[in-house]
DNA sequence: GCCTTGAAGTTACCG
DNA sequence: ACCGGTAACTTCAAGGCG
């Protein structure tokens, strides 16, 4: 008996297959309520997209001629004269409807030759994120759909199949259902460094499970044609909803899916037994699953400078690095081969696995948050740039207006001005107030309306119509109706605002509380960089006028902000784009404020209060002391990845006295102690280690930069560049220039490591930058003993 | 030919 | 493959000097 029903779904993947005659077929991946898995299938939504005519064309001409274009098999099913805007005017478009959706990319060039075209638009958005957005669906949100059950033939890995008989709607509904998140990690045999999936056996698969599962598949000595067998029974039998790895989307699948080739194993781990396959972003796709490599997160984890899993893993309170075993990847082969060591590569192994899921149960609740509010599937929503999130997020609104997106075009980069950053005032000051103005250029886009779609260039400025001009730059946007900016905003801005409120009633601990703060910051993200999309020549929706208004009334309000508390009387010590930093003066704080939120309509708050804070002559770099304890350092040595952690720890210091101690003679005696210490080798190695980014091939350098020296040295001994393109090195004795005397951290020992260029342009530049403010200088901060040394070395 | 100087290349930070 | 503003270091070549 068939009966219609309806069904309660959330969705976690989507993908379409094409049936018979060209036909698709959407597959929606889901959980219901009761915690079944379920698959539902859409037969009924055609793929489409737009022809934009030329002014003086006429529709019916270029419909006649569109519609003989179609050809058999995969045939133009229905054209339509429909109204759209573009960059916010009515226009009449037509609108291609299509059997097969591979057909979309051939019938769009068709129509460039047709007279009386102009362009086709939306020709490039594909199939099924089509569909999530007409149907307003998304991922990691809950819908409902009247279907019909259907049989599940037993080839597809859920508990119902069913038809939908109508498209599926969304409903509200802020719950997520028990998933389950199996995370993996695999070893390789790579006895010349760089493992080979043509020649190298997978040794050991790790799993770990959010259910306690943990297992190990290992190879048979050198042979991994079983255990990868195995790992695909296990795969299919514990049924994953979510599978993360750590670098997995290029390292492990890619290496699991070659070495299953070339054993001629099929890598069926799919919910319909289908094999991985690389798709949008560069992420590999599991049908049915979400698969995530939280490497994509970690890129975006700035406080954390090399990306290892060891160091991610620490940094997110999930495992200290002290706790576990690390061995170096270059002798995996060595600990497999000994049967006494292979038992600590296997806990090594293991660590690695418990990590990954450790950081997937701290990160997936803010995963499947973003991935709701920019309507990317989850596996796709980290791999996408923040551009791509923010355009999807934009896409969503824009359907909803008529407004068509604009086509992806090569553009030249033109630079315009930004933020206005003050010099500071050098050296200590105290009591200091740091106000800023809340998500400022949001807040401007709303209130000036500034949008690509209500600019209105000079030449087509009309008498009557109202417009907001920027200043300095000139530029003006209609005051009616709302931009695609402003409304998008306007909705992320109170939706937060609405999340925060609701949090304050709930307890911190609770499950509630965690999906409402991982929403919240979701949003704050998508909005703070919706006005960097908008000056992205990438961007579809790019028009440089409205990124270069955006500052320039940021600059405006910023300017006049300072005016105000100068006219107060209040000091201005520094600010930088969208904050003041002030001389604490409790009696004119509430009258600054309030003149500063009456006069642009924008919150400005207190933020931090320091009690003590230094600045150097340089901009963009301080460091205060809060009212706890705690120091912020900013912009420093301290907090930068690219100098070596005895430098960084050193200035650390140094600032700690300067700030609570008030004592910079105490400061450089600290120095002085450092350096001898380190003339004595007694820093530990691992605090030299210099790690530098290799931002890109070594070929297209055009300088022998020490990092991409270092970086070639150790291509040529081990065949592989390490994690995130991060290279350590050590500076070693030898040469004249810095890049004649690098060497790779584990090809060097500590005997040949050159202490004095630590000591001078490692230590004392670090110091120095704060105790030059204090009177000191080079020579000064050097141990007597090194003095009379170099006098000497000197006179030579 | 040697030394100084400044431009260019490079990275990583701030908001 | 999000923006511009900024600091800082190293390399490299031009320019000055003799």
């Amino acid at each position: 008996m068939i009966s219609e029903m309806k069904v309660r779904f959330w969705l976690l993947d989507i993908g379409y297959t094409l049936i018979s005659n060209n036909v698709p077929r959407l597959e929606l991946w889901g959980i219901d309520e009761s915690g079944r898995r379920v698959l539902i299938l859409d037969e009924m939504f055609r793929p489409y997209f737009y022809v934009k005519l030329s002014e003086d064309a006429n529709p019916e001409d270029v419909f006649l001629k569109l519609k003989n274009l179609s050809k058999l098999g995969s045939p133009i099913l229905k054209v339509d004269v429909v109204k759209r805007k573009y960059f916010g005017r009515e226009i009449t478009v037509l609108r291609v409807v299509c059997r097969n959706p591979r057909s979309v990319p051939e019938y769009r060039e068709d129509v460039l030759k047709i007279a009386g075209v102009e362009d086709f638009l939306e020709a490039d958005i594909r199939y099924s994120m089509r569909y999530l957005i007409d149907h307003q669906l998304t991922p990691c949100g809950w819908h409902e759909v009247e279907a019909i059950e259907r049989e599940n033939s037993g080839n597809i890995k859920v508990d119902k199949v069913y038809e939908a008989l109508r498209p599926p709607k969304p409903v509200e509904d802020t719950k997520i259902p028990d998933l389950k998140v199996m995370a993996f990690d695999i070893e390789c045999y790579n006895p010349r460094g760089a493992p080979n999936p043509e020649k190298d056996p997978v040794i050991i698969i790790s799993v770990v499970t959010n259910t306690g599962d943990k297992r190990q598949f290992l190879a048979d000595d050198h042979n991994d044609k079983d255990m990868l067998k195995e790992f695909i029974s296990y795969v299919q039998e514990f049924d994953p909803d979510i599978i993360v790895g750590y670098n997995s989307n290029r390292f492990d699948w890619p290496y699991l899916m070659e070495r299953c080739k070339t054993l001629g194993i099929k890598l069926s781990v799919g919910r319909n037994f289908s094999e991985p396959h690389t798709s949008t972003y560069g992420h590999i796709s599991v049908t049915g699953r979400a698969n995530i490599d939280l490497l994509d997160y970690a890129e975006e984890l700035y406080e954390v400078k090399v990306k290892t899993l060891e160091n991610v893993a620490e940094y997110l309170g999930v495992m200290k690095k002290s706790e576990r075993v690390i061995i170096n990847k270059l002798e995996i082969s060595k600990y497999w081969d000994d049967r006494e060591k292979r038992k600590t590569l296997l806990e090594y192994a293991m660590a690695d696995a418990v990590s990954t899921l450790g950081i997937a149960e701290e990160i997936l609740s803010f995963v499947m948050q973003l991935s709701s509010i920019v309507g990317l599937p989850p596996d796709q929503v980290l791999s996408a740039s923040v551009g791509f999130r923010v355009e999807w997020h934009l896409m969503r609104h824009a359907y909803l207006d008529g407004e068509l997106a604009p086509n992806r075009v090569e553009r030249k980069h033109v630079p315009y001005k930004g933020g206005l950053v003050l010099k500071p005032k050098m050296g200590i000051h105290e009591n200091v107030i740091v106000y800023d103005f809340s998500a400022l250029y949001p807040n401007i886009m709303i209130n000036y309306n500034v949008s690509p779609d209500t600019y209105v260039p000079p030449e087509e400025v009309k008498e009557g119509e109202e417009y907001f001009v920027a200043p300095e730059v000139g530029h003006r946007f209609r005051k009616h109706p709302p931009g695609l900016y402003k409304k998008a905003l306007k909705k992320l801005l109170e939706a937060r605002k609405a999340i925060r409120e609701e949090m304050k009633s709930l307890d911190p601990e609770s499950p509630e509380y965690r999906i409402l703060n991982s929403r919240q910051l979701a949003i704050k993200v998508i909005a703070n960089a919706t006005y960097g999309y908008a000056g992205w020549v990438g961007a579809r929706w790019y028009i440089k006028p409205v990124a270069e208004a955006t500052t320039a009334w940021g600059r405006e309000i910023i300017r006049r902000t300072i005016k105000i508390a100068k006219d107060l009387g209040l000091e201005v010590i520094y600010g930088d784009t969208d904050s003041v930093f002030i001389k604490m003066d409790s009696k004119k704080a509430e009258l600054f404020e309030q003149k500063v939120e009456q006069l642009f309509g924008l919150d400005i708050k207190p933020e931090k209060l320091y009690k003590r804070i230094f600045f150097t002559e340089a901009k963009k770099r301080y460091a205060g002391l809060l009212e706890d304890g705690r120091i912020d350092v900013v912009g420093l040595e301290v907090v930068r990845g690219d100098w070596s952690e005895i430098a960084r720890e050193v200035q650390e210091k140094v600032l700690e006295i300067i700030l609570k101690e008030n004592s910079p003679v105490r400061a450089a005696e600290y120095v002085r102690d450092v350096i001898s210490k380190l003339e004595r080798r007694e820093i530990p190695y691992e605090k030299l280690i210099i790690w530098k980014t290799l931002g890109k091939k070594l070929d297209e350098y055009k300088v022998e930069a020490a990092h991409v020296v270092a970086a070639k040295k150790l291509l040529e001994t081990t065949g592989f560049l390490e994690v995130g393109g991060k290279i350590g090195f050590v500076v070693v004795k030898g040469g004249e220039k810095l890049a004649e005397k690098v060497m790779p951290y584990n090809m060097a020992t500590y005997d040949d490591i050159d202490i004095n260029y630590y000591v001078e342009k490692q230590i004392i530049p670090a110091a120095l930058r704060i105790l030059k403010a204090f009177g000191y200088d080079e020579k000064s901060l050097k141990t007597k003993k090194r003095q009379v040394s170099l006098f000497e070395f000197m006179k030579k």
